[in-house]
DNA sequence: TAGATTGTTAATCGATTAACAATC
DNA sequence: TAGATTGTTAATCGATTAACAATC
């Protein structure tokens, strides 16, 4: 059962995510209403046993000789990861990356809503990208607090990174998600997600290098 | 001792992407040339036994009261992870994220060089993207095969996905690098790694959720 | 009921950490 | 030499898997 302060480790998290990306592909199929922790284990090429683990974990019961309701299994996926709270967002660089993620539908079904974009050169001031007007940092502060912005995308240089972090961070952000290479500091409290494609790169540049023979 | 097979996973991989990170920023600002396991490990939040071991995996030798030489570990992480070979690679989908890619510099330092930009698109035929103009999807095999491709990154629509996977791999792709929201069914022997932009997503909303008070 | 599947306890496995001897 | 740091063996921890009793 997942208490308040209970803490989800990234690869469970990465697992809840799997499966309801599995499931809600298979209700839109139509699929059967329940699925067996075996199925389900399938789909995701693991154990079942650790399937019903994760499951019971975050509070779904599932039914003897029938399994579980997908709907259940959703439903509190959905519930303890916060996807149906809404977190406010705002994209930090309006340069190729951040034009991305300004298009980006993808979202909102997770709860995620992106309300603005914010560049620190003059020039793309007022600039419409997407649905977006690209805003200066001098408006950040303001913008956060009265929105109420929890989230700062981060699509800036690596050189810019900490400086607009530290922004972000004293306006009031409590996550930000950085697409840049650096590490940011920040103080205890605000979460920092990294994505490092960096990381990528040396999977496939390992893999080419020694994997294939596996 | 990394043999010709020896799988590195996940986690290690990327410890040791972090090491280099630091190590790398750490020689550009004219740091001491060596490091104990110590520092490395304080520089990455991690215990120092965890860090000798790596590098002990990786077949680095330290010298006892003196540390580790920086160069080595550097030297050592670039050969294990195969950054001093050259990989090909080609982008698929010349949509932002794909010109976003397009204009990315960062590939270079890790020895993979991108070489073309396709899309399915008719339209966008001979369309300049950076350095690029963008090519038919028709002459993709030919390109693949003359240019010795092996890598190819996808920033297509979750629909096209699997379509354009099974063409680059049938071209002789042995690895692709997935940035749409699918899961790729691909023949044994050919690596896909996901970049899932929503296990980024869960992980904050998790966090703004609950995590806060922990 | 018999049988399939859950839920849970016990066993295994692997990864991390602690302890410490070897080394320069 | 004394002392700092490596390299490695042993202990711990946590996560995964196996086994099986409980349930409908």
């Amino acid at each position: 059962m997942i208490g308040k302060g209970m803490a989800l480790k990234h690869a469970p998290l990465e697992r809840l995510m799997h499966y309801h990306h599995f499931l809600s592909g298979r209700a839109k199929e139509g699929g059967s209403e329940t699925v067996t922790s075996t199925e389900v284990a399938e789909l995701v090429h693991m154990d079942d046993t650790l399937v019903r683990k994760d499951l019971a974990a975050i509070g779904v019961r599932g039914y003897p000789r029938v399994g579980f309701r997908a709907d259940d299994i959703l439903k509190a996926i959905r519930d303890v990861l916060g996807f149906d709270h809404t977190f406010r967002a705002i994209i930090i660089g309006a340069g190729r990356l951040g034009t991305a993620m300004a298009h980006y539908q993808g979202f909102t079904p997770f709860g995620v809503e992106v309300l603005g974009l914010f560049d620190s050169a003059p020039q793309k001031t007022g600039l419409s990208v997407g649905r977006f007007q690209v805003q200066p940092m001098a408006g950040l502060p303001l913008f956060v607090r009265n929105r109420g912005v929890e989230i700062a995308i981060l699509t800036v240089p690596a050189t810019a990174a900490q400086e607009v972090a530290n922004v972000a961070v004293s306006a009031g952000v409590k996550a930000i998600w950085d697409f840049a290479t650096t590490s940011l500091k920040v103080p205890s409290g605000v979460l920092v997600r990294h994505e490092h494609i960096s990381v990528g790169i040396a999977e496939l540049s390992y893999y080419l290098s020694h994997g294939q023979e596996a």
